[in-house]
RNA sequence: GCCCUGGUGGUGGAAUUGGUAGACACGCAGGACUUAAAAUCCUGUGGCCUUUGGGCCGUGCGGGUUCAAGUCCCGCCCGGGGCACCA
């Protein structure tokens, strides 16, 4: 029998599909595991070969677990609504439904084929009705939630509104925007819609003025990502923030927890880092400045209480409030001038280059501590969105601070003495304090301290944890997305639709451009948005993150309607014990599913604190992108290419990069990549505006269908620029695994993929070592059949040295896979058939083992061949091989022996020898006498079955 | 600027706790089989020197610790990713 892998996978396919291999019970008295892969959105593009690389590292996983005894959980679904689909309807009138649906059908067709062992029985989609009754139920559970400081928890807000009726808001603490405190008679005095909007402040999903990027000239809101510098990425456009009633979640409230939960984890230091970074928590403390001569006072935030005494000025956001009011007469002009300027300044402005500028109010601030007048500035390195959109400006401890007085020649205090401390920065918490008053010979640690409760007694202000995180927009002006479950009465209050009118279905139309204003296209369904007398519907949908915030919970009970799963499934399953994917979700829905998840927790819907136990980014596989060049000076009306090679020795440079397909390049990703004649035919037929182009190469000229050689050239050497990059619908350079399937299959696509390297790291496609793997697949299959296709499996005793290597392949791999390096698993599998070859081994008794070793890597070939040893069952329900140490002793060991360090002979000495006679033998060694004649032997090292080291001097 | 990563032959990469650097594969060179090619198999393959015994150098660069450093420490350089006036 030949080595035939497309009969071979497809007869496999069929069976594991009629026997149900891969389905999972949630009844079972084996340990559970559940590795899971992030869900794809469906794209028009369909896979390439970069998505499947962490679901073959998963399978591999899973299937392995599954060998090992475990019931194992590998589930697949779809992150299906989005917004490609919408933009796509608008295009082409194609319903997102529609286009979702097909894309679906392509993305499972590719999946298929590359055997992974998914239980399609639990599939999930984001845009299913069944699956967002869910998502809208658990945001409706966010809003009847606000979070209680006290508690540390998510708290019904229903015992909120009764503690409001015993005690007012004093003696709640809460996750809150509100600021102003209230008596119980004051809230028995509130009507309907004053209750409701203070409750709107407290709840975990609320309701705020927001800030859309509105954009006139394309009638729509954009992302922050479409808005570039200040006008539409698309179209360049002006794009103006415009204020609109906004749903959002109380992330903020979480940010403690969010954080801490990170130390429980088992996730890459990198991507725990990029969490801390975006939580940005900072110590400090919270105070009021007087202002001389009025009676406000200003509010600001500071991690470095102890400098107060370097405090010189102050510094207001230009858009802080109280900056008309403090503004003197005699500055008015000068301040609106200045206000002005920064409202012309982009945030890209801003950011990109970095001028120090500022107005000086003419109003003085009193510092508590000193009692000195200090002036108040407004300048646009202080932000409105941070902290209390004021400081104190400390010029002697702070890098900008420093800058702006040395700008504006504003008093400078040191007040810290870092003598003790070389090396340490401006900004690092160390030195001792001077010029201070009573703080002064104390450690900055210590100081902070004592200024924080100076500041509490003296009744100006708090300690105070402060967060860069912000709370979750959650409404998009979108069609294809889920609807919120809410209708608002005449007064405006809103109301969560109960359970029993979940889900709360998307309308149809066929209409998807943007309503009125830069409303959902839903606000046009006016049946659909009247729905009862009097009340309107939410016509915003929520962001694609909302359906993936729970997904991995819903496969654990994929089809129960009276929850989003049961108790019992979660509580065997409990969270997900591996998690693969793509480091660019390490914000958005990391963070959003952490969130949901501990709120579930709190309400004790599930038994885990964190979703994701550990986590694994696989890299990016890049596209290597293939450029020829265009001159940008058209003569005599004919476009004319020039040949990459050519540009270079002319040093021309007036040229645009055209990237082409790929098929069309020869030598494709290599230094000599080019296009051959056939390969500029088929680039004219592609873009056929090239028709009449001049391509010149080194070697000739091609135009008009022919070829003038300069010499004896036969064919046209067109050399492209080839560029590691995206693997890009764009690029023209997007590798379908189906292609490579269909010439090696898919046993060998999934082991090149995991041969490639490891997996966390990216790199370009390259199939130039694929044949190595191809060849290895061959191999194994020798071992079972020769050339003429006779069986040579034997019964025979396997040897010593047969045993040996099993055992070693066993251990080292079963440990690779442990830690996730799969590529060292293909290279242990190599050396192992390698052995088997040169001993001529066709023993059962290794070859079986060996099956099932390779398994999780080859499904297919493994399964014939397991059946093909006799077996009735599947070889992925069998036991993985424990590995004997017995087997892997050594009668004797190899010894490296050093002289000072470096290696000079290598030597087999007895297993069993002590470390008293590997020194007597070592010394005695013809080649190590030669180097340690005539020197004295100071010191002999002997490190039992590693190395041997002499140390003469 | 700050934080996180990584830097090893011609190439992808290996070396799990400091203990034989370059496993495994690609590529290349030579050979066998063949009329020939493909396929397959065998041998060699870090660089330099060599009297063919071997020697010297070598894991981005410069120092250090150690009997021993790709691995640990200090200071740099370069690539990739994240954050970026965060008080």
């Amino acid at each position: 029998m030949e080595y035939n892998p497309r009969d071979i996978e497809k007869k496999w396919k069929k069976y594991w599909q009629e026997n149900q291999t891969y389905k999972v019970s949630n009844d079972s008295d084996k340990p559970k595991y559940y590795v899971l892969d992030m869900f794809p959105y469906p794209s028009g593009a369909g896979l390439h070969v970069g998505h499947p690389l962490g679901y073959i590292a998963s399978d591999i996983f899973a299937r392995y677990k599954r060998l090992k005894g475990f019931n194992v959980l590998h589930p697949m679904g779809y992150d299906a609504f989005g917004l490609p689909a919408e933009q796509y309807a608008i295009q082409t009138g194609v319903h997102p439904a529609k286009s979702t649906d097909d894309n679906i059908g392509r993305y499972r067709d590719q999946l298929d084929n590359l055997g992974f062992s998914f239980d399609w029985s639990r599939e999930v989609r984001t845009c299913d009705p069944k699956y967002y009754k869910w998502t809208q139920w658990i945001f409706t559970e966010l809003f009847h939630h606000y979070y209680d400081q006290s508690a540390n928890k998510a708290i019904p807000i229903s015992n909120l509104v009764s503690t409001f009726e015993k005690e007012g808001n004093v003696t709640t603490k809460a996750a809150t925007t509100q600021e102003e405190t209230f008596s119980a008679a004051d809230w028995k005095a509130f009507s309907k819609a004053e209750k409701e909007d203070t409750l709107m402040r407290y709840r975990l999903a609320y309701r705020e003025i927001g800030y859309v990027n509105w954009c006139e000239a394309l009638g729509t809101v954009l992302a922050n990502d479409q808005v570039k510098d200040g006008v539409s990425e698309r179209g360049g456009y002006p794009v103006v923030q415009k204020a609109m009633p906004q749903w959002n979640l109380r992330t903020t409230a979480y940010a403690e927890r969010l954080l801490d939960g990170l130390e429980t984890i088992d996730w890459s230091s990198s991507l725990k880092t990029i969490q801390r970074n975006w939580i940005g928590r900072s110590e400090g403390a919270q105070l009021f400045f007087d202002v001389d001569g009025l009676a406000e006072k200003i509010e600001i935030y500071t991690t470095r209480p102890d400098t107060i005494f370097g405090a010189t000025y102050m510094v207001l956001a230009p858009e802080h409030p109280l900056v008309e009011q403090l503004t003197t007469e005699g500055q008015a002009d000068a301040m609106d001038k200045y206000l002005s300027y920064v409202k012309s300044r982009s945030e890209l402005d801003r950011m990109a280059d970095k001028q120090v500028t500022g107005e000086f109010t003419g109003a003085y601030a009193i510092n508590p501590f000193t009692n000195t007048k200090i002036p108040i500035w407004v300048a646009e390195y202080v932000l409105i969105g941070y902290g209390t959109g004021a400081i104190m400006a400390v010029p002697s401890d702070d890098d900008r601070d420093k800058v702006f007085a040395e700008k504006f020649g504003l008093e400078i205090i040191d007040v810290v003495d870092k003598t003790d401390y070389p090396g340490a920065t401006l900004s690092d918490k160390v030195g001792k304090m001077i010029n201070s008053d009573f703080i002064n010979g104390m450690e900055v640690p210590d100081a902070i301290t004592e200024v924080c409760k100076r500041v509490e007694a003296m009744g100006i202000g708090t300690a105070k944890v402060n967060y860069k995180l912000r709370d979750a927009g959650f409404s998009r002006q979108r069609y294809w997305g889920e609807p919120f479950p809410i209708v608002y009465a005449e007064d405006g209050t809103a109301e969560m639709l109960p359970l029993e009118e979940l889900p709360l279905e998307l309308p149809e139309t066929d209409d998807f451009k943007p309503g009125q204003g830069g409303q959902s296209p839903l606000s046009r369904l006016s049946d659909w948005v009247n729905s009862k007398d009097g009340y309107t519907r939410e016509t915003d949908t929520m962001p694609a993150v909302a359906g993936s915030s729970w997904y991995f919970l819903r496969y654990m009970d994929p089809h129960n309607d009276d929850a989003f799963a049961s108790q019992d499934a979660v509580n065997y399953w409990q969270d997900v014990d591996l998690y693969v994917g793509g480091s660019e979700h390490a914000v958005a829905h990391l963070m959003y599913s952490r969130f949901w998840h501990k709120f579930l927790y709190d309400k004790g819907l599930v038994p885990t604190q964190e979703p994701f136990k550990k986590l694994i980014n696989q890299g990016m596989i890049q596209g290597v992108i293939e450029f020829i060049y265009l001159l940008k000076d058209i003569q005599d009306g004919v476009n004319h290419f020039i040949c990459a090679e050519l540009a270079k020795k002319r040093g021309i440079t007036n040229f645009a990069r055209i990237p082409v397909y790929i098929g069309y390049v020869s030598n494709y990703g290599a230094a000599n990549s080019h296009l051959t004649q056939e390969g500029i035919k088929q680039f004219i037929e592609w873009r056929p505006e090239f028709k009449n182009a001049k391509f010149e190469c080194p070697n000739g000229i091609f135009q008009n269908g022919t070829f003038t050689p300069n010499g004896d050239a036969m064919d046209s050497q067109l050399i492209t620029q080839s560029e590691v990059g995206k693997m890009s619908k764009r690029y023209f350079n997007v590798v379908n695994p189906d292609d490579v399937v269909e010439e090696y299959g898919a046993d060998c696509f999934r082991l090149f993929e995991m041969f490639l390297g490891p997996i966390q790291q990216s790199k370009p496609w390259d199939t130039q070592s694929i044949g190595g793997v191809s060849r290895f697949l061959k191999r194994f299959w020798s071992l079972f059949y020769n050339q003429d296709g006779k069986y040579l499996v034997n019964d025979e005793a396997p040897s010593k040295d047969e045993l040996k290597a099993l055992h070693q392949t066993i251990k080292k791999v079963a440990e690779n896979i442990e830690r996730f390096s799969f590529n060292t698993c293909v290279s242990e599998f190599m050396i192992c058939v390698n052995k088997m070859i040169e001993y001529k081994c066709n023993k059962r008794a290794i070859l079986e083992n060996l099956v099932i070793l390779v398994a999780p890597f080859a499904p297919h070939m493994t399964e014939e061949l397991w059946h093909q040893l006799g077996h009735e069952t599947s070889v992925h329900d069998a036991s993985y091989p424990d590995y004997k140490e017995e087997y892997l002793k050594e009668d004797s060991v190899k010894y490296p022996i050093s002289v000072n360090g470096k290696k000079r002979a290598l030597v087999d000495f007895p297993a069993d020898f002590t470390k008293e006679q590997l020194e007597k033998e070592a010394l005695a060694n013809e080649t190590i006498i030669k180097w340690t004649e005539g020197k004295t032997v100071r010191k002999v090292i002997v490190v039992p079955n590693r190395m041997i080291n002499i140390v003469v001097g």
